[in-house]
DNA sequence: TTTTCCAACCAAATCGTTTTCAAATTTGAA
DNA sequence: TTCAAATTTGAAAACGATTTGGTTGGAAAA
């Protein structure tokens, strides 16, 4: 069904017919009401390509997928269907080929300019993110997940991953612990470096010297987790504490630790990252793992609603928004064992 | 760069740039290529809006997502990335507010009525899944991932859940197990279904008699594996192995068996479905993990094909695949211990 | 009564392409 | 050289909405 036969058959003008359901004021309510009635009815929704060209808006948000696939992604996609459900606005997933600089750079550029997407969310900045600079240069609204030190206006939301290791760090210092392993996510993005930072700071703040041995960082896998966590352990000088980084890194820590006939909370105390999983929690796990905990699902629906604000002209200055992460204790840290 | 400016720059009609960049054949073979290469000079790219507007294509696949958030979906996606990276085809992530099943119904027609998407990938069909007859009568190509029973011609691509369970049950039972519990997943969807019967025709086949007890279903979560497992495990005549559905719910009944002081692999056998996730491999859990496997992002790349070639014109009755899935023996499969 | 104003509605232009139909040009055979 | 056929090109009409810039009729003001 089109306008022009929907509005034939109420007996109105396309234009009074559109005024109405877009809400617009120059028509009587008791018309409004009628053509929502009848819309209903008679089933009719306007195309939605048409109003694209002729708005010039997508209804949707872009969000670009490396090919590595995190886990975290579906929860944080979860999350942004949770806000956009309401809204008339859908979630367009840009598969990005290789993570090759300039064809990335040329995929957010074709993205930006086919008009597909009225606002982009992006994932892992980098301290000086281009892509950043790019999206800002081309006037497209967009908010970063995470933080960028770049010299260039832009909206972000990000959990306090320093303040978050620090914490972590400080507690198994607070427990007796010296030697602290700590596994970080991949060089590069900023997380990784406020991770870094919250790590050394808490040290440094206790007067321990940093070993870099102790310091491990690539891909959240569970493969990553019980590598080094192994390779430590069987060392000469062994940690007596593993900031782990993820749940998964943190079940390879866990079976490093068992494999080696010793026990998590007892000879090694463990403290991870939980991003809040529905399948896999930190509660669960045995011992119990003490998480710095935030939720992905949160943030994608925080994200999500942003990104509308955003796009609605809310300025992206006025967006900054640092979530703080929650300590959560458990049975994986104790006192170090002497 | 708007096409009429563009073709004015060339001294060409709009007529002859569109068919030149579109691949028509009525275009001499000298135009085609300079029309080509101005065109990445220029940086002229038609509106995808305006093109989706007059073709009536949306150039995107619909998939609609549940509030669960499962963690295979990204691995899907991902998938599926990697096919439509090449194609200029994205991904449209709809976000389903309730499994309410009005709603749901609802969701599809407005999808199907608003033209965003030109196919419709589903999800976790039931052996009757009105969404199948709803988009089959509203004439929306789409791809069923997994099977249903519903007698409406329909394109599927599916793994051989059935077999796989036979398979591994019937190891288990060369193995000399007779009491083999059973972690399905939620009861409703056609794989649960295929999963029951290949784990009661393993155990019909050998004359062993089916304990109701011994089964249980639910969200692949670590925590059912680690419940259902235990207060098995702690019982009068406990299962001595256990097929367990999932890699997370594998990791819940390896943390229970270890709680009890027993050991996989020795007290218990396990195997459970591995969908190959970067992350978490069967591979490297203590002890490794018998499974049977088929990769999640394989589905995905292939079911992305085949929807393209559904919405060019292929018949959905010639598509029917259904895959194989291996079975990897490794160490959490053992000899029954008398 | 006449003028002014306002609420309610509408015709037609527009968004940026694709595609139909027709015209112009080139080619090749006679 | 000529003319029909084949090859290239173009003008203009869609696609289905929104929106600009009017009309219209009746109530309020003069």
């Amino acid at each position: 069904m089109k306008l022009r036969e929907f509005a034939k058959q109420l007996g109105l003008s396309p234009t009074t017919v559109s005024r109405a359901l877009s809400g617009y004021p120059e028509v009587s309510e008791v018309t409004r009401a009628r053509v929502a009635e009848e819309a209903v009815r008679l089933g009719y929704r306007p195309n939605v390509n048409a109003v694209r060209l002729k708005t010039g808006r997508a209804g949707a948000i872009g969000v670009v997928m490396g090919r590595a696939g995190e886990f975290h992604f579906a929860e944080f996609m979860a999350g942004m269907a949770e806000r956009l459900v309401a809204e008339d606005t859908d979630i367009l997933v840009i598969p990005m080929a290789d993570p090759d600089h300039n064809d990335e750079m040329q995929l957010y550029r074709r993205l930006v300019e086919s008009q597909r997407v009225d606002a982009i969310i992006v994932h892992s900045p980098r301290p000086n993110d281009e892509r950043i600079a790019l999206l800002h240069k081309l006037g497209m609204p967009f908010l970063v997940h995470g933080r960028s030190d770049i010299d260039v206006p832009h909206a972000w939301l990000d959990i306090d991953n320093e303040g978050a290791v620090r914490r972590a760090t400080s507690h198994l210092i607070d427990l007796g612990h010296t030697r602290i392993a700590m596994i970080n996510g991949r060089p590069g993005a900023t997380y990784a470096l406020h991770r870094d930072k919250g790590y050394r700071e808490a040290l440094q703040s206790r007067g321990i010297e940093l070993d870099p041995q102790l310091i491990a960082s690539g891909n959240f896998t569970d493969e990553l987790g019980f590598r080094f966590a192994r390779s430590l352990l069987e060392q000469a000088n062994p940690p007596t504490a593993i900031v782990a980084g993820s749940m998964m890194t943190a079940l390879g820590v866990y079976r490093a630790v068992r494999s080696l006939g010793l026990q998590v909370g007892r000879e090694v105390s463990v403290v991870a990252h939980d991003d809040v999983f529905p399948y896999l929690t930190a509660d669960n796990m045995a011992p119990s793992l003490s998480a710095t905990r935030s939720s992905m699902r949160a943030a994608g629906t925080r994200c999500a609603d942003l990104v509308l604000q955003l796009v609605s002209g809310r300025s992206p200055l006025e967006i900054h928004e640092l979530w703080p992460v929650e300590l959560i204790l458990r049975e994986s840290t104790a006192p170090v064992q002497r």
